[in-house]
DNA sequence: TTAATTACGTACCAATCGGTATGTTATAAG
DNA sequence: CTTATAACATACCGATTGGTACGTAATTAA
């Protein structure tokens, strides 16, 4: 390395992945991309490569930061129905004051590439199976704890979460009543019981 | 009208659905209708508007034949659970074998454009609202019959369904293991028992 | 201090984008 | 048969797309 880069990658990276994430792959443009990281077009392309290229990087880093953010919120509470709850209580409550509503980048992708790419197939596909594992360990957990039934199918229960937790996300793009969503995190939460 | 046109308005149209179902709004363009709909671009601007009018007389459409096709299911049952398990059964069962995966046109378009263009939120959250009241009334029938509770939350099921339906048309985007979406499918269902 | 290497900024590329002006053709009314 | 009207196909518009060639500046190794 003869001269080194004037800017920070993962900063960059960073920047990349907010405009992805908001925009989609498509909407967004090389020109948006410039202007967001702070850099010229040739850096983005020696740096990271294409746009496909650069989009990938950006999906696996927010797929990292996600992961251990679910973790991390699962972990927070010693009760497992009280982690759900949490989490579900946080995901509403934060989704319903972001504006706009960005959801999740990595179901964002899963609707607009996973169906056209294989490779985003592959990796968001990868993502929910992690959530999933998440989900069940918590459960387990309860378990264990004598908390949760000892019958309980923690597999099963932690892939329905990860389908409300997809359907919750993208429902709320609609913005509906914020009640509706409400009842129907309550009556999931009934699984638990 | 002094010459008649020489297309089928409705019959283009269902082919700018088709292809605005399976690629989305940005990534479908001007060259990509013509070629589908078999007509040339002014005729597009004069019977339908711009790009943006064309994708929302298509969703419109998408979103009646789609709220007819669910009526019809849920009806076609006489048990209300059988109704649902039907219901989520068959749309496993068809996303499963479509390839690629096109979903449902209007969660797509919840993901890619309600986010940014209030139009679309509104359009995607009335057509969810509209499901919601079809599973809430199959519900209630359910009750009425004895089938079900008869302290069952209707309302709040009726949410729980739709928010399961979002979650696993998106989820199966990702193409998981069809195990992993059956279990999350039975585990829905115990919801009604 | 020179040479090799690499990042940077500018300026550019062909291709495609959404959208339209225009001339021609077909139809119905008078 | 003429005339008004609107659909048709072609050919085009400026703007923007993703991507790159190239000359300059900066850094390290020799």
């Amino acid at each position: 390395m003869v001269r080194p880069r004037e800017f920070d990658e993962e900063q960059a990276l960073d920047e990349a992945m907010q405009l992805f994430w908001e925009k989609g792959y498509e909407a967004t443009s090389l020109s948006d991309l410039t202007s967001r990281m702070g850099i010229q077009r040739p850096s983005i392309y020696s740096a990271y490569g294409d746009k496909k290229a650069l989009f990938e990087a950006a999906l696996r880093r927010y797929s990292n930061v996600h992961a251990a953010q679910v973790r991390g919120k699962l972990q927070h509470q010693s009760s497992a129905k009280e982690a759900f709850r949490a989490f579900f209580e946080d995901l509403v409550a934060e989704e319903y004051q972001a504006s706009p509503n960005r959801g999740c980048f990595c179901i964002n992708t899963m609707v607009e590439l996973a169906p056209h790419d294989e490779k985003f197939e592959v990796l968001t596909r990868e993502h929910q199976m992690y959530l999933s594992v998440l989900f069940q360990e918590t459960i387990e957990q309860g378990i264990r704890s004598g908390e949760l039934a000892a019958n309980t199918n923690a597999k099963a229960l932690a892939q329905t979460f990860v389908v409300a937790l997809i359907g919750l996300t993208v429902m709320m793009k609609s913005r509906p009543d914020r009640r509706f969503v409400d009842h129907a995190v309550e009556t999931i939460l009934t699984l638990l019981s």
